[in-house]
RNA sequence: GCCGCCCUAGCUCAGUUGGUUAGAGCGCCAGAUUGUGGCUCUGGAGGUCUCCCGUUCGAUCCGGGAGGGCGGUACCA
């Protein structure tokens, strides 16, 4: 047998392994933000986790290059095969598919694993869940509205504090609109604008007055070409990005000024003034959905309102740092996408936020799974040849809704105990030769035993007082072992 | 993708001006404690010093390349 080299146990980069506290904190956002959702009349979807590589859109795998940004592969008929890198592109590959025998406007919500075969860094990883609310159908801003309204409902519900987060948000007519009025006509220099836009949190107004223009040098000595805007299309560009301040109605005063005049900008303002209106009557105040001229949103599907919920919580990192958590999530209104399969345009608005992201703001908002996950009632195993009284133990106490277990391990009665101690487990139950002999349990109380242990000096006097170990009839069992647990929740 | 820094035990890091057997703290395992978690003490396991090529009598250390990590920048459906 030829000796083949050991693999290296190692998840490979940019996939994660979540133990059981990382689960049960994304099960809970996903059961309570799953209740909001369909409060909202929206209904709960999936789609596979491949799309054949055509309908993801821009990144088409090609022999040389197959897996650019997506993970790909070939089906036995030859046809690329993709991962989705999200949760958009297979709707609307879905709805292009049923529209016919869909209701219509059509409103989902999806939790759902993506990947993106890319460079993963901190907080960014290659395989993540995301969580999406979609209407699709509806070219009403109303529709929009409803979208951030569930948003912030949906964010709120998942625990983030109402004064932790607030939503952001922008209409692209508004900067097309402005951008035309200056004589920018060219796609690619309207992303250019989009993207130095993006910068103005991380540069300043300063940095992004370089990059509207010319372009700019960084600290590295790396420069990045500008959108060669004028000067007076570069101060057009910044006051408008300036508007956001104060309530929804003064950004919409300050907007139509700046804005004034042209056809797209207009639409862009009135579809802001509905949206406002609509939010107002659900209930969102105004210090939870702002409209804010400077959120961009890369993408370049976006065709008029777009979102970003902003985390506004202030926090340090082991080093003292104070932490940026930037956006949880984001959205706007794709009105060109189901068109790609149909050539019919379809409006559509939604919303979208990364779950262990989520996760992770709620934690450092305190607001996370703090507790440990709490282990099981384990049953020590003094011998072998008694594993039938173990067994009858903990199927007694899973009858009774009690999470136990038999201790399965080779080790000793100390390791037992500390391999309890370890799952963080509330009672150990002992049934040696002279438990059973007498018809008894000895059950010992962990958890008073960790409360009192810090007090302890005394190895031999701490062994000897048995702390929150009691030894009753066989028959009070489950009743013993429900104390304990009400005792200390 | 581009630029910079880094890679020694499970983790955090010492160290060798290139010389036989590479260390610490924490963690892990065991004993002291025949059936008891923490503290303490004692002992133990664990390393191809990231990999490959070169220079050298000799490389964990010097040079080149690769891989991985971190930071910045670009991109981000």
């Amino acid at each position: 047998m030829t000796q083949s080299p050991r693999p290296e146990a190692r998840a490979p980069r940019g996939f994660m392994d979540r133990r059981a506290r990382d689960l049960a904190a994304e099960r809970e956002i996903l059961t309570k933000v799953s209740a909001v959702y369909e409060q909202f009349g929206f209904e709960a979807f999936d789609t596979g986790a491949f799309e054949y590589a055509d309908a993801l859109g821009k990144f088409l795998p090609d022999a040389d290059r197959p897996n650019e940004g997506v993970f790909a592969l070939q089906d036995d008929d030859e046809q690329w095969m993709a991962l989705r890198y999200d949760l958009t592109a297979p709707l609307a590959r879905f709805v292009a598919q049923s529209w016919e025998t869909l209701p219509k406007p059509f409103r989902r919500y999806a939790f759902g694993t993506v990947w993106r075969n890319e460079k993963p860094g901190p907080g960014r990883y290659r395989e993540f869940t995301q969580c999406d609310a979609d209407t699709v159908g509806s070219a009403r801003p109303e529709a929009d509205a409803e979208i951030i309204a569930l948003a912030v409902a949906g964010l709120e519900a998942s625990g983030l504090p109402r004064d932790a987060f607030v939503l952001k948000i922008n209409n692209r007519k508004l900067l097309n609109g402005l951008l035309a009025t200056a004589g920018v006509a060219d796609e690619g220099q309207k992303l250019a604008v989009l993207r130095a836009v993006d910068k103005l949190d991380r540069l300043g107004p300063d940095g992004v007055r370089l990059l509207l223009g010319e372009g700019r040098k960084d600290e590295s000595g790396a420069f990045t070409k500008g959108a060669g805007l004028s000067v007076a299309g570069a101060e057009a560009v910044l006051a408008f990005t300036a508007a956001g301040v104060g309530g929804r109605a003064q950004t919409l005063d300050r907007l139509s000024n700046v804005i004034g005049g042209s056809a797209e900008g207009d639409e862009g303002l009135a579809e802001l003034v509905a949206i406002d209106v609509a939010l107002t009557s659900l209930g969102v105040a105004q210090d939870q959905a702002q409209f804010d001229p400077s959120v961009v949103r890369g993408l370049e599907y976006y065709t008029g309102a777009v979102f970003e919920a902003e985390l506004l919580l202030q926090t340090l990192d082991e080093k003292g740092q104070p932490v940026r958590f930037g956006s949880v999530g984001g959205g706007g209104r794709y009105d060109d996408l189901v068109a790609r399969f149909t050539g019919e345009r379809v409006p559509a608005t939604g919303f979208s936020f990364g779950v262990s992201r989520l996760a992770s703001a709620l934690r450092a908002a305190g607001r996370g799974l703090g507790a440990e996950t709490r282990g099981p009632v384990v049953v020590i195993c003094f011998n072998p040849d008694d594993m039938p009284h173990y067994f009858s133990v903990v199927g007694e106490l899973r009858a009774a809704g009690i999470p136990a277990e038999v201790y399965l391990g080779s080790s000793g009665m100390k390791a037992q105990m500390k391999y309890a101690d370890r799952r963080l487990s509330p009672a150990a139950i002992m049934l040696g030769g002279d438990e059973i002999a007498a018809g008894q349990v000895t059950i010992k109380d962990l958890d008073l035993g960790r409360a009192l242990s810090s007090g302890v000096t005394d190895n031999a006097a701490w062994r000897a007082e048995r702390p929150g170990q009691q030894t009753i009839a066989r028959t009070d069992l489950v009743s013993a072992v429900r104390a304990i647990l009400e005792a200390r929740p």
